[in-house]
DNA sequence: TAATGTGTAACTGTAGCAGTTACACATTAT
DNA sequence: ATAATGTGTAACTGCTACAGTTACACATTA
């Protein structure tokens, strides 16, 4: 199983945003056109962002900005604002052990804490990635084929 | 979104089987009722276990037993075990973004090293739980209702 | 007031999983 | 031998999450 396309959608998003100069507008479509999908996905996908504070963007109005630097945005930020479902958990626990087995029993307090050391070293490791030093590995900003709009 | 259950049940069959005193024979049946669901999929995830040789059992005979001691199986094994499915990937890739945008272009081949950097701190952290640290949180055996069959 | 863009609801199609039934096949007990 | 028991699988149902899409309300701007 594989956790959803959303996360690297987010990133890619935030990473045009960095990339691209304040004077242009970035616009649903057009992010549409770099992640090659649909403006409403990326709508959706901006939204989570919204959400947790990471853009700012405002009905009606043309162009999403980041909220913060770009240095301060990190992967386990993205990652966080995109799995509102997953409500902490990453690995799943099985719902209703027997009780009245000894193991099934106490299955789930003995799983949790290993669970969770097992997350947070996930965590760890994306926060030490930030947007800025991700941007730092694409060349600097052109036009390519005319899918920035200018204001 | 959450990891498949699978990995959670397959843990709690090894702790089970590394319970049980060898006299004694555990069926899928068995199992089952310790998991509180079907035979058949305790036979699924059982599958699973054996394909990567951490448990030792075949068609027509009862009894499931490890294939390792306790203290050789890892959390990581377990997980490995399960994860057929996601090949080494955890975080999933925008499976085709635009190659014509400079972001699109190059987008997965800066995200995949971050992305493997922070599944492999998670799996380290599995790796460092075995399950015989988790058996020493149980009690030592004993029958509770009669759903150990004893052969 | 028309054009443009955001924000959402609703729908379709797809994929993976849990759970179940059914049955082939191997082993063991009688 | 043969019945009983258990493993190994295929096939099916129902559920859930997601990508993708259409449609439209609403805000902003020219």
């Amino acid at each position: 199983m594989q956790l959803s396309s959303r996360f690297p959608v987010a990133v890619q998003i935030l990473i045009l945003i960095a990339w691209t100069p304040d004077e242009y507008k970035l616009t649903s479509d057009v992010i549409a056109q770099s992640v090659n999908t649909n403006p409403v996905l990326i709508r959706r996908v901006v939204g989570y962002l919204k959400k947790s504070e990471l853009v700012l963007v405002s009905p009606g109005k043309r162009g999403i900005k980041l909220a913060k630097k770009p240095g301060e945005i990190t992967l386990l930020d993205v990652y966080q604002a995109m799995e509102l479902t997953e409500q902490d958990s990453l690995f799943g626990l099985h719902p209703d052990p027997n009780l009245k087995c000894p193991i099934g029993n106490q299955i789930n307090k003995v799983l949790t804490p290993r669970f969770d050391r097992a997350r947070k070293s996930m965590e760890e490791s994306l926060a030490g990635v930030t947007i800025e030093e991700l941007l730092s590995e694409f060349p600097p900003f052109y036009i390519p084929e005319g899918f920035i709009a200018k204001q």
